[in-house]
DNA sequence: ATCATATATTTGTACATACAAATGTTGTCT
DNA sequence: AGACAACATTTGTATGTACAAATATATGAT
């Protein structure tokens, strides 16, 4: 992306600086891509998140620990977003009878039909916006970024 | 940073999916690193970045079009944000005499005096997080996002 | 059994973000 | 001048995010 020109700042940038903002930039772009692909069904980049955590719990349920655990950008608050999955009928909430502190939350049905449509969607515009990179230089880009602590 | 440890994976990720993810992670912990370093000084990191702009502008004043022009991370509410930083006296705002539908945005003395010290705490900040990558890898990593459209 | 502590979730508050609609101002066309 | 489109900002609503406090349940020590 051309930092310079998005910012519209004259006078370029010293390096490392231009790399963070390089990094944040990127990082939105990334963010609107992928809502845009979402918005057909009704879901932000969080819920879609939580939605393949559920699948990948296979049958067994997860609880809130879990998913905000395993969520790319922690949500301080996934009661909340799950309320908005319960609400569109792609997750179920229920109290886990072993543990009555924990809640068991569940894909249904219903939501795991609409997630393989949403992975689709998601799919095919992160294709699109990474579609310069060869094999090569995305094992670099890994590499360069696995440097940040 | 590992990717799989974070978002507590076990099965590895395709490499194009790894990437994004590898760039939201990415990005989340500069925006962690920077707000924690804005903290002291009460600011948010687009409140910083709003500062810097008017900074920036030198003496002419900016109005909000400017503002939202040459942020970071577009904000669709910059009236909000400004009056916050009216609310703290980094900032001020009058009517443009000329076209009073506009407004002129200025930093205070008081702005400009906060601003260098965030400045040198942000800057700090980066370093810490940035301090692994040679000149040249992050060369590399700028040539790397240059590639995102 | 009772109390303190730890665990898991929910709720409250403030702020940030996205999008649409409303307001006020200016310039243009007739 | 009056009507109208374009411009610049503000306001409203819904959702998202961060952090702290509140609630409910379970566990361990005595």
């Amino acid at each position: 992306m051309d930092v310079e020109k998005i910012i519209r700042t004259s006078s370029p940038l010293p390096l490392r600086q231009r790399s963070v903002i390089h990094l944040v930039l990127v990082s939105n772009r990334i963010g609107e891509v992928v809502s845009q692909a979402l918005k057909p069904y009704g879901v932000s980049s969080q819920q879609f998140n939580v939605l393949r955590i559920l699948r990948g719990q296979k049958d067994s349920p997860a609880n809130l620990n879990t998913l905000s655990e395993r969520m790319v950008s922690r949500m301080s608050n996934t009661t909340r977003l799950v309320d908005k999955l319960l609400e569109k009928g792609y997750a179920s909430r229920t109290v886990c009878p072993s543990n009555r502190r924990k809640v068991e939350i569940r894909l249904t049905e219903e939501g795991a039909e609409a997630l393989r449509e949403m992975d689709r969607a998601v799919n095919d515009a992160e294709a699109r916006l990474m579609e310069q990179y060869t094999p090569t230089q995305l094992e670099q880009l890994n590499a360069l970024l696995d440097l940040i602590h």
